[in-house]
DNA sequence: GGTTTTTTTTGACATAGGTCAAGTCCATGA
DNA sequence: TCATGGACTTGACCTATGTCAAAAAAAACC
């Protein structure tokens, strides 16, 4: 099996197209583009017309809306199997954001036009695609909650919560920063400074941290970051750790 | 014609509704339940099983998330033709938010079990909710913009354009605030004490204020805070107003 | 390997908006 | 009509986070 052919079936796993039709499947994968672009690419640019959906297969897409006066909201930061630009291909206005990629990745592109027409034909694709919008919304919700309910370093204890979940199986000390810190910090709403002073903190509380990594003084020692988001990936990882504040 | 029967065909011309079959329609409606609730009442709780995808058929219903310490994210403010929970219901699983009246209102309820199921069915309804998903997806969207990007009277005024938009089909100067100034405050993320200040800055730009009413100097006093997701809504009426920022 | 460039950190300072505590206004209801 | 309680406003003050500038650390490049 080539390369090529391997990542197709990859694909065919994710959440949006499982139970389809082999053939339906394929005819829509037959149209599906695979690239590998470089950090700092441009995939598509708020206000544009939008002419593909994208997923990212491997690496990571900030997607983001800028101000007038140069400033940027970070809405999402994508990762493996997700979606981009779905709302705006399905309603077929133009991109409501931008979408950069903050680290080199394989990204697949299918033209906006056949995925809303297979939507039509296709009830089960209609649902799949019905669920990932829900989940797609319910990230969304989260940010809204975060930015007004959370302090700065509340936010940033539940960002290297998740990452720590994503990284390891079972709650290893290391975790890894995935892109840049200022990148991090415009995703979690606050300056390269807030940011940078708020890691002082946590290495005042024991974490080492050396430049892209940082090493947990214990393995829950993020625990009290969890949230209702997070409750359900620490569970699935068996994760019994308490807090004061939560179960974790 | 009665009552029921009347609202029940107002219903039925809601975008998510719109080129059923008359059957499906019909099936669907049958099981709806349209309810008076008064002010404070409240529909859904945070965490609890969402047992009903809802509708604001006239009034308002505040969707809003609380936190540990007390204090509420408001997520939105659902008016006439608002579709409540569909995350959740599509989802099936517990509620993200809590959801509460914040003026009489009524309120049409339909079993998430019996939508679940239709949409499997039924893939006009499908698409129906794709379009849906895709609308609150952009509201999210915005709200993550504003709070990240605007400065709290530059929330207040794309909140009065809001406002002014939806009352007259023609730009009028009279504003009328649709419920409390602290749940505005609390939805554009300030205190009321922020609020009142702010307000306070647009009596001295000239807007008159007596209790829950507003009045334009003029009446593209508020174009210059017209956005994107405004801008169809005021071109829709027929807007043709300039700002410095945008055309509004 | 050393030099340039970019990213991150640190410090000093500014400020939008929050908090707390009185007032004042207004609607409701007797 | 007045009394009462809740909603709103105002003032004084506070604080988390932003801003700006410079140093330090990493990363990229020759």
């Amino acid at each position: 099996m080539n390369t090529e052919t391997k990542i197709l079936k990859d694909i065919a796993t994710l959440p949006v197209f499982s139970d389809l039709g082999t053939k339906e499947l394929d005819g829509l994968l037959s149209l599906a583009q695979v690239r590998n672009y470089k950090k700092g690419k441009t995939l598509f640019r708020q206000g544009e017309e939008v002419t593909n959906l994208y997923f990212v297969i491997d690496g990571w897409v900030k997607v983001y809306k800028g101000s007038n006066s140069g400033d940027e909201a970070i809405l999402q930061i994508c990762g493996d199997g997700d979606i981009l630009m779905a709302p705006s291909v399905f309603l077929d206005i133009p991109a409501l954001a931008s979408g950069q990629l903050v680290q080199d990745s394989k990204v697949l592109s299918l033209p906006a036009a056949a995925i809303r027409k297979e939507v039509t034909l296709n009830g089960k694709l209609a649902v799949n695609i019905i669920h990932s919008l829900s989940v797609y919304s319910q990230e969304l919700i989260q940010k809204i909650e975060h930015s007004q309910l959370m302090t700065a370093a509340e936010r940033v204890g539940w960002f290297l919560l998740k990452l720590s979940i994503q990284q390891s199986q079972g709650m290893q000390a290391v975790i890894k920063l995935p892109f840049d810190k200022s990148t991090i910090a415009a995703y979690l709403d606050m300056t390269p400074e807030t940011f940078s002073r708020t890691l002082k903190q946590f290495k005042a509380k024991g974490f080492q941290i050396k430049s892209g990594t940082i090493v947990k003084p214990m393995p829950n020692a993020l625990c009290g970051f969890c949230d209702e988001g997070l409750a359900l990936e620490c569970a699935a990882i068996n994760c019994t750790m308490k807090t004061g504040r939560k179960t974790c």
